[in-house]
DNA sequence: CTTAAATTGTATCTAAAGCTACATATTGAA
DNA sequence: TTCAATATGTAGCTTTAGATACAATTTAAG
């Protein structure tokens, strides 16, 4: 069996360490995920049919009502929420803030993508994911697209 | 103190359903991501360096060599990768379809950012995260956009 | 006022993905 | 051939995020 291959010259340090951060930058964006989509959720519902509680929350987001109280647990942690057992889930100004800015960008991704001729089905469903990954930088350049339209 | 609200009406359960469809492909993507982009690495340092090492990979994707370990070992069970103790890590045939696939999307993305304005820096930070939740619907409208420069 | 249905909470399990600390194996050079 | 540096493996911890099963509370009818 050959032998592994073990370079002499040490390898550069830059180009890897390049990379790494495009990866960093990913993962970090997959730690908040979960938080924007929340916020979101309970802006929306607080003004549709009145109140997020957590069931409703649930049946939204496609999770079990379980799921939903522990990450709004964390998210009063974390200080986006306030929420009280038996109680309706409200934002706090935090919340609010980070919400409308989710919601902002979220709106703009789904016209991008419908302008790209995608429809509003698979705009709505690729811009779930895509929205937590688009730096301000690529938001403005979305926008002034649409702009011009 | 209010009284919690509760309709008497019983809630409509297709609008959130069809919301909750968004969130559970967004977290089925998510669920991928570290496969995906991990069968990628391996077979850019597969070309360059000449083989896929533990340290080479976890310089790369900027984590410690114990979350390589265990990764590849994950991939192993999903029958992406080879490896054996102490030797180089190899793609099987899937795993070099499933590279070759998210290869030619990040490249895609990439240069859609690039047709957009943003700075190669930017667009490559933003790809690394967003080729994971564009869907071959997107990513041919992006291809098309490219070809009509 | 009672009570059944709905909602909410909690205990407990699983898996992924990160980490540190430490052990073992391999390699390159003295 | 020895041995220190490097690479690799492993044990065990944490957090997040999903789940099921069951308990407790609240609400809506009757
Ligand atoms: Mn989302
Ligand atoms: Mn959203
Ligand atoms: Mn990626
Ligand atoms: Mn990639």
């Amino acid at each position: 069996m050959p032998r592994p291959i073990r370079k002499s010259t040490a390898a550069p340090l830059r180009p890897p360490a390049q990379a790494a951060e495009s990866f960093r930058r990913s993962r970090r964006d997959r730690a908040v995920e979960t938080a924007q989509d929340y916020v979101e959720a309970i802006a929306d519902l607080t003004v549709s049919p009145g109140e997020a509680r957590v069931v409703t929350l649930a049946r939204r987001l496609g999770v079990t009502h379980v799921t939903v109280n522990r990450t709004v647990a964390r998210l009063q942690r974390a200080g986006y929420v306030r929420a009280k057992p038996y109680q309706a889930i409200f934002l706090t100004e935090a919340g609010r803030k980070l919400a409308a800015e989710c919601k902002r960008r979220h709106e703009t991704v789904v016209a991008f993508l419908r302008w790209l001729g995608i429809s509003e089905k698979i705009a709505e469903l690729d811009a779930e994911g895509i929205e937590h990954h688009v730096s301000p930088e690529t938001l403005a350049a979305f926008e002034r697209l649409l702009r011009k339209r």
